[in-house]
RNA sequence: GCCGAAGUGGCGGAAUUGGCAGACGCAGCAGACUCAAAAUCUGCCGUUGGCAACAACGUGCCGGUUCAAGUCCGGCCUUCGGCACCA
């Protein structure tokens, strides 16, 4: 046989499954489905490593799947609206839809090349006008169903982007996309009430056993769920009550000041006739003006100012400061937050530094606080009440709820749960996204565009220049139309979607991909829903994996799918490495995933990332490796083909019994290989230990090189081992069946399964052990009984050598493992 | 600070239920083939001592449970990731 050659078959092969549209699937009630989904790509306009990673894990359990018999859906597309094309539009005067386009052929030639078994008349394009449409109808049902919103907020905005962004997108105060610091602007944006959703998204998280544990407490600390008081403080001097929210109700009675966020209303009510108010507002303008960074960065003072008016506390009648503060955040529970210095470090930091009261309300059980000898905060949620009127002396956690209680009872105050999470901020001032169906009215308002209308597409006569002004607002064909109420002038809106909504449902469409009625057919996406594993990088952990969460949890209430979660598995692989950082241009380690498929071919880089380690963990890149994996198919390449004459001649019953005793070894090598290679794919996601093994398989084959070998069982061994590689490797797993065994394709072929009886043992090595360490090995026929085993171990030259002259208190026999003997 | 994951040879990693630590691969060393090299095939390959048989040590650290611990329990250390002035 000649020598392998990836480049010409692997090329072979590809265009034969194109042109058989090999990896069409269609919907069928009578087979149980398997829907296989790797993340979308970002059209950038070439693949690298990572999205190698991900396709050959994605292809390794979706062509498994297909051969274990079930109807596999098994899609990809491209997640193509975005900030990049718009750049290139800016830079270089390409228009943002030429430059995807091509960079879309691009990639999806580069994916080709990998050999991925994916149903391309499925494919989804985020901005093409058949998908786009649909995301607008899907903005409307949120909206009709008044989770979609306009309001004026203090929002993230990114100079270099010019556009808001969510607070997903602010990553330590820095824009997730181009790294530049971002500030906060007053802008009138659109909101999606994910919040309505918190306590769902957060509990459901219980459901998803099939999703790593990392991603899920992601989730959980994003949410940011508490539970605690709200209550109210009267301020008798403005007939004002000012509402605060606590978690730590037990220490109620040690309110000494009262600290408002500079942003809170209640300030510019407090200025009137103030004599100090010159100084306040000078004080939250500085406090508004400093960026987020600068205000949480650990370093950062506390600081305030006395408005000189005073509330009083509730609970005991104490009369309390009010303060303006810089540490206390606006947008979270109230905006204002009870100030107890003996039980919070930051109230005791901000007391300490203005010489404001402190009293202790809680008391450690085991050694006594004094106020004179303490230096910070008691923070613990463990002791006794002190101070604290009828609640002096009551256990930490009874108190909590008893003041509670009292609270509720005398209407002040009730228990209140908050969350971390706020809305989604949706409304992007660029063009290169689906526009917001919006239509604005002097007289009218604010209406929808009419259904029937959609979509609203993106009109070609725009200028692009880097500026404050959103691409879409210079196109008058765009923005001039008609109220659909009145009929009267009316404008636009000319904010576009964030692209994280288009890929919030694009799962769904992969289903029902040319309907043009609906999103997706119900039926459709009950039968294919929820995708089975879905895989990706974890830089999508709260993100796209919340997002599409939440949109299918308003999908599931609105009756158009069953299920409220959208990915009942979930693997998240690790980053691929080289030389101990991740590839990037800027570090120059970049390894192009094309120049390796033209000189090993794509099977062997497939083959290497699925080997190298295991999906979860960061793969280092290793040239060397590299080189291993190809070394490894050009073995298989030619043990075959030195068996070819065996494997062709060969009987698929031949007789087990006739076989030699290296023979039957090399057949049990082979059934433990199939049970193996079979748990390791369908259960672990252990690619790189199912490899491992098939390695061993080939390594045991070698033993016959230079020795006869049965053809049945040569026969038997090609069969399967190719068909355990086909998954992995699928172009010299197609070439070899071809070769070996004619007519079919290796990939339409059934999943092999072990034969028991050929991976039972007829003899076992044990080890004897003499107190617990490794003295001594023998084999043993494997049914001998646990008597005949310890007789046996007993009677070995080196047993009796170690235990001559001892007292042996105790014998320990495993089975089929070792035999332990303690002395003394 | 809170939450999560991880720590095993020169390197990537394996050990699935408490039962021989280091499978498989990379690198290295040796042999065969070759005029030679590459490729290929075969063997060796945790550390220390020993000619060897063998012994001692060895899975981040300290302690515990057990006949037996990489694996279980308690207490730490380090690295990575998430959240964090969230009251």
């Amino acid at each position: 046989m000649e020598r392998y050659s990836p480049q010409e078959i692997e090329k072979k092969w590809q265009k034969k499954w194109k042109e058989g549209n090999v990896y069409r699937t269609e919907m069928d009630e009578k087979r149980p489905k398997y829907y296989a989904l790797e993340m979308f790509p970002y059209p950038s306009g070439n693949l690298h490593m990572g999205h190698v990673r991900n396709y050959s894990i994605g292809d390794v359990l979706a062509r498994y799947k297909t051969m274990e018999g079930y109807n596999v859906l098994h899609p990809m597309g491209f997640d193509a609206f975005g900030m990049p094309a718009e750049n290139a539009a800016i830079q270089h005067g390409v228009k943002p839809s030429t430059w995807t386009y091509e960079n879309i052929e691009n990639m999806k030639r580069q994916q080709d090349q990998m050999g991925l078994s994916y149903d391309w008349e499925r494919e989804v394009e985020t901005c093409r006008e058949d998908y786009y449409r649909w995301t607008q109808w899907l903005f409307e049902l949120f909206y009709k169903k008044g989770l979609a919103y306009k309001k004026k907020a203090s929002v993230n905005w990114c100079d270099t982007c010019g556009t808001v962004l969510a607070n997903e997108q602010v990553i330590d105060g820095k824009c997730w996309r181009c790294d530049s610091e971002v500030k906060k602007k007053d802008l009138s944006q659109w909101f999606l009430k994910i919040t309505d959703y918190a306590d769902v998204l957060l509990k459901d998280l219980e459901k998803l056993p099939g999703w790593p544990e990392r991603v899920k407490t992601m989730q959980e600390n994003w949410i940011g769920r508490s539970e605690g008081l709200e209550f109210t403080l009267d301020v008798p001097s403005m007939n004002e009550k000012i509402p605060v929210y606590t978690t730590r109700p037990d220490t109620a009675y040690g309110i000494t000041f009262l600290a408002l966020a500079a942003e809170h209303p209640l300030v510019e009510k407090i200025c009137e006739n103030n004599p100090k108010a010159a100084e306040i507002k000078a004080f939250c303008e500085k406090v508004r003006s400093q960026s987020d960074i600068e205000r949480t960065s650990g370093e950062s003072e506390k600081e305030g100012i006395f408005t000189g008016v005073t509330c009083v506390n509730p609970f005991n009648g104490n009369e309390v400061q009010i303060w303006v503060t810089n540490y206390v955040l606006a947008e979270y529970g109230t905006g204002a937050v009870m100030g107890v210095p003996s039980g919070d470090q930051r109230d005791w930091m901000f007391a300490k530094k203005y010489g404001i009261d402190i009293i202790l309300t809680l008391q450690p059980k085991d050694h006594e606080l004094k106020l004179e000898e303490m230096t910070a905060a008691y923070v613990e949620k463990e002791g006794v009440l002190v101070n604290s009127g009828k609640f002096t002396g009551m256990d930490f956690h009874e108190a909590t709820q008893g003041i509670m209680d009292e609270a509720e009872e005398k209407g002040f105050g009730k228990r209140m749960v908050n969350y971390r999470l706020r809305d989604w901020l949706i409304s992007r001032q660029r063009y290169w996204g689906a526009p917001i169906p919006v239509i604005h009215c002097e007289k009218c308002g604010e209406t929808l565009v009419p259904e029937s209308e959609l979509p609203v597409r993106l009109p070609e006569d725009v200028e692009f220049k880097q500026g404050t002004l959103s691409p879409l607002a210079t196109s008058k064909s765009f923005t001039e139309c008609k109220c659909p109420k009145c009929g009267g002038p009316a404008h636009r809106e000319t904010d576009t979607m964030d692209t994280f909504i288009c890929s919030s449902w694009y799962y769904l469409r992969y289903m029902d991909p040319h309907n043009t009625e609906k999103p997706f057919e119900r039926e459709k996406a009950n039968y294919w829903g929820p995708v089975d594993q879905y895989i990706g990088g974890i830089e999508h952990a709260i993100l796209h994996l919340l997002y599409s969460r939440f949109f299918t949890k308003v999908l599931k209430d609105e009756g158009l799918v069953d299920f409220d979660e959208p990915f009942t598995n979930l693997l998240t692989q690790g980053m691929v490495i080289k030389d101990g950082a991740k590839m990037s241009k800027s570090k120059g380690n970049v390894v192009s995933p094309e120049e390796i498929i033209a000189k090993y071919g794509a099977d062997t880089a497939r083959l290497f990332i699925l080997f190298a380690a295991p999906v979860e963990r960061d793969l280092d890149w290793s040239d060397q490796g590299v080189e291993g994996a190809y070394r490894f198919l050009n073995r298989v390449w030619r043990i075959l083909g030195h068996f070819e004459e065996d494997i062709k001649s060969g009987k698929a019953g031949y007789d087990v019994q006739a076989l030699t005793k290296e023979e039957h070894d090399l057949r049990r090598v082979l059934h433990v290989t199939i049970k193996k290679v079979t748990e390791d794919v369908g259960e672990r996601f252990m690619f790189n230990t199912a490899v491992s093994s098939l390695m061993e398989l080939v390594n045991a084959l070698y033993a016959f090189q230079d020795k006869a070998l049965n053809a049945g069982l040569a026969r038997e061994v090609a069969e399967n081992l190719l068909k355990m590689l086909a998954p992995f490797v699928p172009h010299i797993a197609e070439e070899l069946w071809n070769r070996m065994f004619g007519e079919g394709s290796v990939h339409q072929q059934k999943w092999p399964g072990y034969d028991a009886s050929a991976i039972v043992l007829d003899e076992v090595e044990i080890v004897l052990q003499i107190n617990g360490k490794v003295r001594d090995k023998v084999t043993i026929p494997a049914d001998i009984d646990r008597a005949e085993m310890e007789k046996v171990a007993r009677e070995l030259p080196r047993a009796k050598e170690l235990t001559a002259g001892k007292t042996i208190v105790k014998v320990i026999c495993v089975p089929k493992k070792l035999v332990n003997i303690v002395v003394k």
